[in-house]
DNA sequence: CCGCCGATCTTT
DNA sequence: AAGATCGGCGGG
């Protein structure tokens, strides 16, 4: 099905539909965005092989988590080669089952719609932290897991260029599925 | 609905 | 000093 090893342009879109399991919830994923290695000015790998990015030069499949503005947690499957250092950065879900969980960790969330739409939001949301920082998400026993399903038709795929960089804005390294109310930023 | 701005702290 | 964000607030 979806080889995590493949470059991180070709996860991304690959990765929608999939499930994100997570201690508080699951989520289905509605949107992502690919981060590439050295040559990619946007990504953390840019700079190589620091301390926090080390996750993304390990291997496939596992799961680079990191703190944004001090307060709000990104969650990472890292791709392609070792020592590359890519990763596709999850920016949306869509919560699936039981939801109370994940609603009481979002209390600020008014609306179904504003529970997961966001990469910070999902990760609290489903409950995922640095202390999930490296783990595989491919095996059954991991407290956040990926469950890989078969990818949406690429006509309901829309594309765009990555949100929220001051460089690199014109990638379209962004994808999501066309008309979902759960993507971060519509259009 | 939209845009601005502050929160908060790790990393470089 | 900036950052792969979020939500409250004010204006239209």
């Amino acid at each position: 099905m979806i080889d995590l090893g493949e470059h991180s342009t070709i996860v991304a879109p690959a990765l929608l539909g999939s499930v994100l399991h997570g201690p508080n919830g699951s989520g289905r994923i509605v949107e992502t965005e690919a981060y590439g290695g050295a040559e990619d000015a946007a990504s953390h790998a840019a700079r190589g092989l620091t301390p926090r990015a080390e996750p993304m030069f390990g291997r496939a499949g596992v799961l680079y988590v990191y703190l944004i503005y001090g307060m709000h947690h990104c969650a990472n499957v890292v791709t392609g080669p070792i020592d590359d250092g890519q990763a596709v950065l999850i920016r949306a879900v869509q919560p699936i089952g039981d939801t109370a969980a994940m609603k009481t960790a979002r209390p600020k969330a008014r609306r179904v719609f504003d529970l997961t739409n966001g990469p910070g939001k999902l990760c609290a949301a489903l409950g995922i932290d640095r202390s999930h920082d490296r783990v595989d998400l491919l095996a059954p026993v991991s407290a956040v897991r990926l469950e890989l399903r078969p990818p949406p038709l690429v006509g309901d795929i829309d594309r765009s260029s990555r949100i929220g960089l001051s460089v690199a804005q014109d990638t379209p390294w962004r994808w999501y599925l066309r008309g979902d109310p759960w993507v971060s930023k519509p259009q």
